[in-house]
DNA sequence: TGTACATCAGTGAACGCGCGTTCACTGATGTAC
DNA sequence: TGTACATCAGTGAACGCGCGTTCACTGATGTAC
């Protein structure tokens, strides 16, 4: 009669149905990275998900609530993938080669499977609270993993730098994108890349 | 029967309805603004014209058509009102102004009146050719604009560096509307406005 | 100057469409005996 | 082991709604004589 026992008993069925809600996250996410949240529909995300719209509901108590889990879960994930993508660099050398990724030619064209910012934040001051939550939640994250880096590269003002530099990431990629397709857009991505490469060595190394 | 005939003949009625075109406009101008363009609607903006639907279309053949002039003409405003809000300041000075105005509170807190950059660059992917030009037409005159200043300051990478601050400016401001509310929001702005003006604190001030 | 007519900017109701959401139903899975 | 039943994840058609767009109409303005 206990939860834990139920839950046994279910595992089956509810196991089929936690792989249906990550397939319905994983669609959302790359489908929101891509063209943002109001262009994203619930039936896009399910067909996407190889399920049709009315199973959504028994997943998510409405669209609002699916964005924002997915933003939390899609903020996490980038900078999950960041971490791994990084390797066992540090300090400098790590934000140097995170700026470059983020700022490729790879990233901006595949949105789908990079970072959520650029499609989402000029959009979230229309979104519900709970979204706003998370998107807030996700760039805290994301500058105190940048912080930190800067700190071990010599930065006597890492926190600052760290949001200065996540605003020129996210600004820089966002118009790459919008402008994509002129030569503008690698430009630009070769011009904030330079801007933090030419920070970074102003730095002066500590310790080691 | 020429068309300067025509015209005079008819400037009555004509300039009333340029008038109204102007109004259309304007409201398009603000509404895209402060809520971007896909939840801005053709009824909301002929309201805001003190207008009523129907009307629209004796002025523009569609949406999309209204949505790629506004973005060309509110790009043109908001330098426009740059460069007067910086008065007779030059090289440095000016960059230092017009970023300290860019990523203040004020802009941030009333984006009607401000860049459109914002909040149109996230959706512009999936808008039409037409709205794209007009975005980075608008992209590259701005960036023309601060590349003048910077150069004068004395930047040997002007361009280069025009970009970076673009890029920084319109993503610290894109961010800081998205976490409006939290300390992160007026952090954001400041991190900016400081890495901006520690820059320029770096360059070699040219002739004089 | 006054009257009949033409023009056309703007009105407001209607259209088809895609959206988020609901709901009666299905059919596979697991339980009880 | 086999059969009857319960559960519930997922289906697919329907809903009300707001959107972009169309269109028959109105009424103020300007023209012709």
């Amino acid at each position: 009669m206990s939860d834990s026992w139920k839950e046994s008993a279910m595992s089956g069925t509810a196991d089929r149905k936690e792989k249906s809600r990550e397939r319905i996250l994983a669609s959302a996410g790359a489908r929101i990275r891509e063209k943002g949240i109001s262009a994203t529909s619930v039936a896009d995300v399910m067909d996407g998900a190889g399920m049709t719209v009315g199973g959504f509901y028994a997943h998510f108590p409405s669209k609002d609530a699916l964005v924002a889990e997915t933003v939390r879960s899609a903020l996490c994930e980038s900078v999950e993938g960041r971490t791994l993508a990084a390797g066992d660099r540090w300090g400098a050398d790590w934000v140097r080669t995170v700026s470059r990724a983020y700022l490729s030619r790879a990233h901006r064209d595949n949105p789908g499977a990079g970072c959520p910012l650029p499609a989402t934040a000029g959009e979230i001051a229309a979104a519900d609270e709970p979204v706003k939550e998370a998107l807030a939640e996700g760039v805290e994250f994301n500058i105190r993993e940048i912080s930190l880096h800067l700190e071990e590269a010599g930065s006597s003002e890492a926190r600052s730098e760290a949001l200065a530099s996540l605003a020129m990431m996210v600004g820089g990629l966002t118009l790459a994108r919008a402008v994509k397709g002129t030569p503008l857009s690698d430009e630009l991505l070769k011009a904030c890349r330079d801007h933090i490469a030419r920070c970074l060595r102003s730095l002066a190394p500590r310790g080691l």
